[in-house]
DNA sequence: GTGTGTCAAGCAGAG
DNA sequence: CTCTGCTTGACACAC
């Protein structure tokens, strides 16, 4: 079992999202904005290798128009030994790391024009784990898409489109129940059309269902994962945020209804991705947590490793660090 | 420097 | 029809 968090580290002094306006789009600011998202991805992961936080979503701007048209720049073969040492850490350090491909992503639309940059998208994303030398088990996470009022079309699309995927693509793509269109009874039919991986989200388990008890809900999931191919089961966990409009997520851990989830777990193995708002603080309050529970081992006992490396001071992103002071202690957060 | 409208891209639902 | 939310703010220009 693993515990993570998305994208974004609130206590880090760089930003892996460096971007730039299409307007303005040119390969010097490309190759800066790439150099500086990748030596931050770097930190991001070292620092949560020295937290124990071994699940991490990568975030999906770390080459700007990365699947676009206007991006024409070799940036494979640019970055390709950047893109290689970081995937040695991550296997070196048994990190787990994903990507959720945003909401552009659909693969069941009825414009086939939307299906193609769609694809072009999943495959620029799914580039890079290639780049790293990563398996099948690092995975590109992304939703059914719309119903465009006709879930059965909607679902047959999906399927068919999934099915004449690049091969490189469809190994890592895993399909997330949703909050509004897509509960996980329908996301089990297209595992078993398909044979694609369903990504649990509680919290959207507890919006739309259709009455699973949790349990049994997470054991349908983890059944979809193949061992070896997709490696241990993914899950979004978060709760509901108190008082705020259904659906939106929690901004820290309520830690008693953590523990109460852990129950349902009945020994399932999952790697955990806590979407809250918070971010690293609430994934570091869940691995004590879990750290009690004896679900992962106890922190190394020697002297605490850095948190963090110097910032780069060419890098863009040091005006950022400027901006937001460095805040985490060694003592407080572990 | 600070404030703020806008940014490649889809879809559904609320108001 | 317009606005919002979605995995996540940052850019770019006005002042």
């Amino acid at each position: 079992m693993r515990i993570g968090y998305p994208c974004v580290n609130e206590a880090m002094d760089c930003s892996a999202a460096n971007t730039f306006r299409l307007a303005s789009y040119s390969e010097e600011r490309l190759l800066a904005a790439v150099a500086a998202n990748l030596a931050c991805v770097r930190r991001l992961l070292e620092w949560n290798v020295a937290q124990g936080l071994l699940f991490f979503r990568l975030g999906s701007g770390i080459v700007p128009f990365g699947s676009h048209a206007v991006n024409t720049f070799a940036w494979q073969q640019h970055f390709a030994a950047d893109f290689r040492q970081i995937g040695d850490y991550i296997k070196a350090n048994n990190l787990r790391v994903s990507f959720h491909p945003d909401q552009f992503v659909v693969l069941n639309s009825p414009s086939a024009d939307i299906v193609r940059r769609s694809i072009e998208e999943l495959v620029y994303q799914g580039s890079m784990f290639d780049l790293m030398g990563l398996d099948s088990t690092a995975k590109l996470q992304i939703h059914v898409g719309g119903l465009y009022n006709d879930r059965e079309l909607a679902l047959s699309r999906f399927a068919t489109v999934f099915d004449m995927l690049p091969a490189a693509v469809n190994r890592r793509v895993v399909v997330e129940n949703d909050d509004r269109l897509f509960p996980l009874r329908d996301c089990l039919r297209l595992h078993a059309l398909t044979g694609v991986p369903i990504l649990f989200d509680n919290f959207h388990h507890e919006c739309l269902n259709h009455g699973e008890p949790m349990p049994e809900a997470l054991r349908l999931a983890a059944g979809t994962w193949h061992p070896t191919r997709d490696g241990v089961p993914m899950m979004d966990y978060s709760s509901q945020a108190p008082d705020e409009r259904k659906g939106k997520h929690a901004a820290s851990l309520v830690e008693t209804q953590f523990r109460q989830f852990l129950e349902n777990l009945h020994g399932l193995d999952f790697d955990i991705m806590l979407e809250i708002k918070d971010k690293e603080a609430s994934a570091l309050r869940a691995l004590d947590i879990l750290r009690e529970h004896r679900l992962v081992p106890a922190a190394p006992s020697g002297p605490a490793p850095p948190l963090t490396l110097p910032p780069d001071p060419s890098a863009p992103a040091a005006k950022a660090a400027r901006r937001r002071p460095q805040t985490v202690s060694p003592a407080g957060n572990v």
